[in-house]
DNA sequence: AGCGCTGTTGACAACGTTACCAATCTTGAT
DNA sequence: ATCAAGATTGGTAACGTTGTCAACAGCGCT
């Protein structure tokens, strides 16, 4: 597959050796400077193809001090959120040249800080985190740093530079609102990962909040430990219905829960929205899609990657913005 | 938020002035290396926190010749299967203190190109792909690197060092013999995105060619151009059942589009499996716990992600080396 | 011929870190 | 007290690239 000897990887002396020119002329026939003739472009070009040559962009970015990598650090890759919103931001890095370089923090702020050191040895030209409520301890960090920070998710704080999000607090009073216009006096919230999210935290205690205020209180919120899924979603509705028949509508944490309470509802022959009305938050295509369309909150979850990466790469936008991309109720055919 | 004139970033030099001593033993204090009186290594500390100090890898990088980064090459992030591998990946990097970085191909061979380049230029200590099938070029270029080099998802055909992922094609057989075995006999074939990822065409060409050898050949092939999503799947199935009422099982590209045809047959009626039989592939959890269990080909995603990940950090392993890790084929009670 | 252009090429130093080697200081055994 | 072995610290030179400046050719103009 490869001979015993692996040749070392070719270097700019090595291109310029072969090509008969200087190193720098090498430098700039790769990074397609101007004022090149074509006779040692060619030159060059040739060299660099039977060398196999690849540049060396540690030394590159190491002699301008920039680079073309941009921090980003989720908590998790394991539901739908995550993977649109980095989908949303390669999307526009990719445009301009960009690498994202990836931290998982699994919702630990222990693992975050290692991640955010780890990345920011990189030199990256911005990063891009998750929340508005890091540690003071990376925060300090951050500003150290002379570079662009975008926080997503959440506009409901004091960003760091820029955040690009949506007011949870505010959809779920909108929630609340819509629950008990529709007529619902029993509401009940479902969540899970013992709100690991601390923006799902948010959106419980501000839809608890609205509905003591509205005088329909909340009947019950189970937060189950196991992960978000389909299938635990269906556990949690499952019991929550068994220990209080009189409930007659679910909040729920996001979509997959939501789902999986409305195929629980289905197995079980309970009407919806006739028996229990079923209000999810996302809004992702499953839902959508589903046989009885499921209500839910939509978020704007590949636009925020999008507009998080474009107020990246527009500096001096950075500074201070807050951008609110707002959610779209979906009403469904669910409640 | 940040007074007008921005503090350069701190480096060793800053570090060892401001504690008074060497910028070597400054490093040695980051590198946590041995050798290191306490006394010394609390002034560094000190210093190094209140300049706020993050080592500047780009340099080390340059110096020692390794990262501790790992490109990975995958060609979408819109569906669930690319994030549960790279959360796979990302699962055993973390734990080795290495940091992914992403580049997404978008199914284009150029662009694939573009990105290897781009990541290879990084000095990555490996390189994880998608497919088995890159071009010459990019094989050229790979081979040249003095890296290890992982290829996902595919294990029929030849890597350039290790693969891992599954045998599609036997696995879409296989789908064939289930679907005869259970006694249908006029089956057709859904896809989307004019068959975008190649895996999906193989998939689809073997199981064409096992019916036909079997003599219940396929009724139709339905490729649709856009995207996979339960929306298309409801689409297609719809459009599929109008014109090929005889058709009585249906083998789908992936497990979003079985679970738009088992959206479109409740919601019109059809009994599921009585008058279609639906069979997906992946296995994603939405179909495992729908009302009705979607018969589908369970394949590891995050397990694939973890073994490849494994595969490139036991550098000797990586040559040569050909991991199936296999299917399970869930009849579920969709079939 | 001499002048100032523009276009093209090269020499050299530097980016911030770490490998390598040398220097110094302890420690404990003789 | 002396010496060897080890622990601890520092000086210097790279890593591969690019910014800066300088050099030189060819051109058209006076």
């Amino acid at each position: 597959m490869q001979n015993g000897k692996l040749p070392e990887r070719a270097t700019l002396r090595d291109v310029a050796r072969l090509a008969g020119v200087s190193e720098i002329s090498v430098s700039r026939v790769m990074r397609r400077a101007p004022h090149i003739s074509d006779a040692l472009r060619e030159k060059v070009v040739v060299a660099a193809n039977t060398l196999g040559y690849t540049p060396n962009r540690v030394a590159g970015a190491l002699k301008t001090a920039t680079s073309n990598l941009v921090a980003v650090v989720l908590p998790s890759m394991s539901n739908e959120v995550f993977p649109e919103v980095l989908d949303g931001i390669e999307s526009v890095l990719s445009g301009h040249g960009l690498c994202p370089v990836l931290g998982i923090t699994q919702y630990d702020s222990g693992r975050e800080l290692e991640v955010v050191r780890e990345l920011l040895s990189w030199s990256p030209v911005g990063i891009i985190l998750t929340g508005l409520d890091q540690d003071a301890a990376i925060r300090r960090i951050l500003l150290h740093q002379n570079i662009p920070i975008v926080q997503i998710m959440d506009v409901e704080g004091t960003p760091l530079h820029a955040a690009v999000g949506i007011a949870h607090g505010q959809a779920a009073r909108d929630a609340a609102e819509l629950l008990i216009e529709r007529g619902y006096r029993k509401p009940a919230y479902i969540g899970a990962w013992a709100e690991r999210p601390s923006r799902s935290r948010i959106r419980r205690q501000a839809f608890e909040a609205r509905l003591a205020e509205r005088g329909h209180p909340l009947v019950t919120a189970q937060i189950s430990a196991k992960k978000s899924s389909v299938q635990t979603g269906a556990e949690v509705t499952q019991a929550l219905l068994a220990t209080h028949p009189a409930v007659d509508a679910i909040f729920y944490a996001n979509d997959d829960l939501a789902i999986g309470g409305m195929f629980h509802c289905m197995k079980s022959g309970l009407a919806i929205p006739g028996d229990v009305g079923l209000l999810g938050f996302n809004g992702i295509s499953f839902g959508q899609a589903a046989p009885i369309q499921l209500a839910t909150i939509q978020t704007p979850r590949f636009e925020m990657g999008k507009r998080a990466a474009s107020l990246l790469i527009e500096k001096n936008a950075a500074k201070g913005l807050i951008v609110d991309l707002g959610y779209r109720i979906s009403v469904g055919s669910s409640l």
